[in-house]
Formats: C-alpha cells, sequence, structure tokens
DNA sequence: ACATGCATGCTAAATTTTTAGCACATAAAG
DNA sequence: CTTTATGTGCTAAAAATTTAGCATGCATGT
C-alpha cells in the first residue's frame, strides 16, 4: 500500500505546481489542454514528462478516454481547498481565519451582490452556534 | 531601473518557497534562524546560498545587524496576502471568494469567538455598503 | 597573542528538474 | 491502402536547483 496524499504540501517542482494548479482550476484536462492552460507553457513533451511524473508520486491520474488520456488530480477537491487555505492562513495571516475572511471581504476587485452577502451572514450565524 | 515586483507569482523553486514562507510568517529572521524555521532544512550553506538567490533577485532584502544578516520580503505583507488570496480563490474556488469565505468559516479547527463573529459582521456591513 | 565560535563570500559538484525528439500505435480522411 | 494528425512511451541531454566545503573576517574569552 503505497501511502495516499492527503496533504497538499508534496514538495512540488514549479512545473509540477502549475498543472496541478491547472487541474484544480478545471477538474480535468488532457494533456493538450494543460499545455494550453498554462501561461509559460513548455512543449508538448514536457508537459506529458511532467505529468507521468505526478502520476508516479500518486497525485494525478488518468482515464483513458478512447485512447486520450484525461488527467485529474486524486485529492478530493475540499480536501485540496481547506489544506490551501489552513497555509495560507497560518502563512499570512498569523494563523486567524478571521483576518483571512477580512482580507477576502476587503479585496477590491471583488464586489459582492447583496445575495453574497445574505449568504455570508447565514454562514456567519451557522459559525455563531456550531 | 530593475523591475520592482509586485505580485507573488514569482517563479519560486521549492527551496525558495519554503524561505519565503517562513520569511512571511515570521516577519524578518537571520539565515540560522530561517534554516531552523524549516522542517526539512537543508545545510545552513544551502540556506544562504538560496539566500543570495532571492536577494538577487529583489525579493528579499537583509539589513546589517551588527554583522549579522537579517532577511526580510521586500514585498509588503498586504501586498503578498491579498496575492496569495487571489489566486487560491481563483485556483480552488473558481474565483469566488465569498465560497472561500465559506471554507473558511467552516473549518472545523477553528473556534470562532463571539468577538471575532462580531468583527466579521461588522466587515460584512461594511462590505455592504462600500 | 591565540584559540573558539559564528558569521559571510565563493566555488564546484551532485542532484533534480525540464526539455526535445524519436519510435510506435490508432483513428480518420483521401 | 496510404497519408495525416494526434496520441503514448521512452531516452538522453540541457538547464536549473540544491548542496557541501573551504577561505576569510570579526568578536569574545582564555
Amino acid at each position: 500500500m503505497t501511502d495516499t496524499p492527503n496533504n497538499l504540501d508534496l514538495q512540488l517542482s514549479k512545473r509540477e505546481r502549475q498543472i496541478m494548479d491547472a487541474l484544480f482550476e478545471a477538474g480535468e484536462l488532457s494533456a493538450q489542454e494543460i499545455k494550453t492552460a498554462i501561461p509559460d507553457a513548455p512543449s508538448y513533451s514536457a508537459v506529458r514528462a511532467l505529468l507521468a511524473k505526478l502520476v508516479e508520486k500518486d497525485i494525478v491520474q488518468f482515464r483513458d478516454d478512447a485512447g486520450r488520456y484525461i488527467y485529474f488530480p486524486v485529492i478530493k477537491q475540499d480536501v485540496a481547498r481547506t489544506s490551501a487555505l489552513q497555509k495560507i492562513v497560518k502563512t499570512f495571516f498569523g494563523g486567524s481565519a478571521t483576518a483571512a475572511v477580512n482580507a477576502l471581504l476587503g479585496m477590491q476587485d471583488k464586489q459582492l451582490t447583496a445575495e453574497e452577502i445574505a449568504e455570508l451572514q447565514a454562514a456567519i450565524e451557522k459559525a455563531k452556534k456550531g
């Protein structure tokens, strides 16, 4: 039984991370699509080599879609999300989730709709009780 | 005029990132302290070599504290914070800051105090107006 | 004065990452 | 059937990262 990774702090190289970011953002992608998704993408060959490595590390899996490989992360989205957030909170906000939330709310480019605000208030209400 | 980096997406290597994380978390550190702060730290020499590189890239500066160099990030904390959050939101939450906030509120290991909740509600009120 | 401890600067080598390119398979089009 | 396009597997080399170790300087205490 090889260890299944449950945290995202696996030491990924620069390129590996770019690929993971693309995969997490999209859900699943072919090698070609990944190449397209990465801003300063390397060659197609390079992408495939990187993917092979990630598969080897059990961070990524693929399914055979009629001869084409479609790659996707092994780790569940929500686990990845939480892990990523926790690290940010620890590194940049001294462990204070509240401070992080404040920063999110303050981000200028994000104008919250009334609906979103209502959602958040509901979430806070829930947090208050729980 | 060398370009001053204002985004954190500069392609840092694995070790470089570990060092930056330590620096952001602590504010400023000596090479020795950085070595201590990194979990699976490399040799002291290695840390210094990495730091030299980061300084070269204008991502880190140091001041001479009686012969000892104390290193600190060039980028302002709040800029780094926002940048990091933006990336997380984009990659893991489909661009929805609201969803990210929800995830933060739902993190089990963080029990919010009544005071914190009040803070958040105030922040949301402010967001509603702004 | 001299040894000790700890700092930096530097260099060269080990290791890892990243890349390109070839061989081959398969499906679709001519 | 043959050509073309697009896919994978594999290998070897280029490039970047990461490392250790030596020379040196500067305090401090013996």
